[in-house]
DNA sequence: GATTGTGAACAGGTTCACAGCA
DNA sequence: TGCTGTGAACCTGTTCACAATC
């Protein structure tokens, strides 16, 4: 199963595992079988068992999977071994919120960079990093830094996005509620609430 | 079409399409085809015809469609002709930064009341909120509440959740990353944004 | 006996392609 | 002619079911 393409659905569920695992090992949890992880995870345990089949045989016939082994190979995939960096375009109300969002560092992120347009926020202190202005985004491609997160109003965010490319960027979490034009083979996540909302309200 | 079930796909989309009429509808333009619109949103034509075309037979062929009935359609298929209510539980880092959030008046949303299970917190005033306490979810029932957003911590969110389906919510926004178990009719959407950027790392 | 890894069947949503209408 | 509405073909991901393995 190793040399096909992996599909996008199972690297979306690999962090969902690998919280789950983690926790699993808190609670001195040793092995688990897919149907044990998929009843916590309510899934169904051949997606589990397809999912990580991709990466390797991992599991053992009879067994099921080593709690440790499977939390050290998912973190090697995601490349979660070490803290890494990541910018975020956008000082905003939503870009403040993140800054603060504690799910970040649990999965070893850490925002190394901040960026806005407005004179009032450049050089302000936020947590531990300084506000930069806008134009210093080309400045990613030396410090290191390959996810973007984009927190800015829709009109700007399609030529931050560009920006960011230019910069190396190799991923994007775009909050802005528009589709972003990015050339080549950058990943790109949207994350819309007001549309999700929006949607919830036809189901009520 | 009409009678058939309506595929999730195409009702999340219906947000996408109302915002962006509205924009052309600011741009004083009078009708749009499908492959216009298409093309602006990034989507296939064929798949904005079929998500339409399940509410009814709203396009002229030859022509298009008229920006001012699609957005009188689409409102009042998303319940949107006036401010909804809901209600916002969680008033830590994730719940304020919500409260801020401008997208969700745009969408004709008002959060109209507040919960949290700290006493630090419970009385506080959070802009035109004040917030109260966790164990008076109840009262949304009387108070024409169907909506919830949850922002609090995996571990509480299960708990709050069966709450408010006891409170009649008809309709979840989840921010904790964990699965509700959630029972009845009630719709659920997830967002997990540690969750996204996991994934995102994988294709850098 | 228990559980993995996986081909085969299935489900849901997308794209194609075209008949029919303005 | 231009564009809609929609069946048919296609694609992607899920579920089933079972041989292989511990």
């Amino acid at each position: 199963m190793r040399h096909r393409r992996i599909p996008e659905e199972t690297v979306r569920r690999l962090p969902l595992y690998l919280r789950h695992l983690l926790l699993l090992k808190d609670e001195g949890e040793k092995r688990i079988s897919s149907k044990a992880l998929a009843d916590r995870l309510h899934l169904n345990p051949a997606v589990i068992r397809k999912d990580l089949s991709h990466f390797g045989d991992f599991g053992t016939p009879g067994v099921g999977y080593s709690i440790d082994t499977l939390i050290g190979r998912l973190r090697a995939i995601l490349k979660l071994s070490r803290v890494q960096k990541a910018a975020l375009v956008g000082a905003g109300k939503v870009g403040s919120a993140l800054l603060n969002y504690p799910g970040f560092e649990n999965y070893g992120f850490r925002i190394a960079a901040v960026f806005d347009n407005s004179p009032q926020k450049v050089g302000k202190q936020l947590g531990t990093v300084t506000v930069e202005d806008i134009s210093r985004v080309h400045t990613l491609r030396n410090r290191n830094i390959k996810l973007a997160i984009i927190a800015v109003p829709s009109q700007a965010a399609e030529q931050v996005g560009r920006d960011l490319v230019k910069a190396g960027i190799g991923g994007i979490l775009n909050f802005a509620p528009c589709h972003l034009d990015i050339p080549g083979k950058v990943k790109v996540v949207n994350i819309d609430i007001a549309m999700e909302l929006g949607s919830l309200q036809y189901y009520i």
